[in-house]
DNA sequence: TCAAAAGTGTTTCAGCTACACCCATGA
DNA sequence: TCATGGGTGTAGCTGAAACACTTTTGA
């Protein structure tokens, strides 16, 4: 997206002055979507080369944790999103990165050096949206963003490539639980784009049959239509049930394979 | 246990100084045990009469936050406790709580009231421990600690009511996924008491045929011999065996009912 | 008519639930 | 002998897995 410095980019997300933030604590946010068939994590990147870092920033001082994920992630173009904090990362040794003077630029004032290079704890959030509906631009720290796949993780600044493979755990796990298919694919899809989602994030294959059959069962989607496409019999065309989605939230309903 | 002042606590606590702390940061420790058939939570006394909090404390400049857990639970006498961050608390709001004056004492100095009255963002972790074989000891913030029920949580200071509540749900959630009875209740046990810190935490009953046999197929227990009771065959006891449960942890064994 | 992906049917199996039945003990 | 809680057996249900079969389309 944008075309400035990361030097550029920190000076003016301290425009308001430094003092506005808390001290030694950050948020991030591993941002999850989903593209037929890979899973994607939102990045930022701080380089023209190919070192990346999670979104995140400070947190004012009359802010909520979540208002703070919220308003950081509103700068690169996501809002409304499903955010869940997930954990706090707070290793003393967690900011030491030996690229960090060569991002930083040259011309920056003591403080805010003092500030970027003192310990942080920082919360993390996980969010899920539909990529299709997501429009990225160019804010917040870093010089603009991005989706990439999991396999490509390399060029993560700080711990933040280990924070990206906490959040793929717990994601796995809450898929499990919670209907999450429903933010990160809220519809229409068909049921092989939906298979592929959860193939992705359970990585592991799932069988045809018995994975239409439990979706159906659950009663959370429901059929819209039909998909045109090249060649072969037109696939069902689904989408999630909100007023069921909502409901299904209330009980201890499993959604596991 | 002790018979000291909050206020006698708190400077004892700041007796190295306040900069040796992070600002705007604590800890908090939901510390759960089980005397059959109640789960019960380690909380701090802060008066003499039913105000309490939970254990906790600030976090060093150089320490991770997981060490400053420990430190802060070693103050009171448990050590080598299971420990598991949970989430971290930040609500603006949170700190507001209209006891605060009166349980500090008239005598601290305008840098401790201040350092007390700012904003915390709170990192909570859980701890599991075998309360038979443990030794409260007067120490760390508050004056002194106990074993309370989750029914007598009246009292608590701040959110702390509310992190517990939290806390009662990710442990609900934890044991269906990992063994952690084997930490609140290593053994020698018979299987009633067993169920009966399930029952305690699922908050339902369970058949005990069922019980018996899951628990017996998970192979994580071992038959120990018998226990001499009054009035009634007396049942077998177990241990869990550490081996096996560690061999347990690197799979995705269920451990649900 | 073929290939390809979608949709459906069916068999088998594992595991849990619920309940009945026995066991061992001290009163 | 009885009451009490512990241990065991078992019928029946549910649901998942695996795989075969059918359907629909454009090439």
């Amino acid at each position: 997206m944008a075309s400035q410095t990361f030097e550029h980019a920190i000076k003016s997300y301290f425009s308001e002055g430094i003092d506005h933030y808390l001290p030694h604590l950050s948020i991030n946010c591993v941002v999850w979507g989903y593209t037929h068939p890979e899973l994607r994590v939102l990045v930022a990147r701080i380089s023209s080369q190919g070192d990346r870092m999670l979104p995140g920033g400070y947190i004012k001082h009359q802010e909520k944790l979540e208002e703070a994920a919220n308003r950081n992630l509103a700068l690169l173009g996501i809002e409304q999103v499903y955010l869940r904090q997930i954990q706090t990362f707070g290793d003393p040794q967690r900011i030491t990165d030996p690229r960090i003077s060569a991002f930083a630029g040259p011309h920056l004032s003591q403080e805010i050096l003092t500030w970027i290079t003192q310990r942080f704890i920082t919360v993390v959030y996980y969010g899920l949206v539909d990529i299709r509906f997501t429009d990225l631009k160019p804010g917040g720290l870093g010089i603009g963003s991005e989706w990439i796949p999991l396999s490509q993780l390399e060029g993560m600044f700080l711990d933040h490539e280990e924070i990206i493979v906490e959040a793929r755990k717990i994601l796995a796990k809450e898929l499990l639980h919670q209907p999450i298919a429903a933010k990160l694919l809220p519809g229409p899809f068909t049921l092989g784009e939906l298979r592929g989602l959860y193939e992705a994030i359970l990585d592991r294959e799932i069988d045809r049959g018995t994975f239409r059959r439990k979706m159906l069962k659950q009663g959370l989607i429901e059929k819209v239509g039909q998909k045109k496409e090249a060649s072969r019999r037109p696939p069902d065309l689904f989408t999630f049930n909100m007023e069921a989605y909502q409901e299904s939230l209330k009980g201890e309903t499993k959604f596991g394979f």
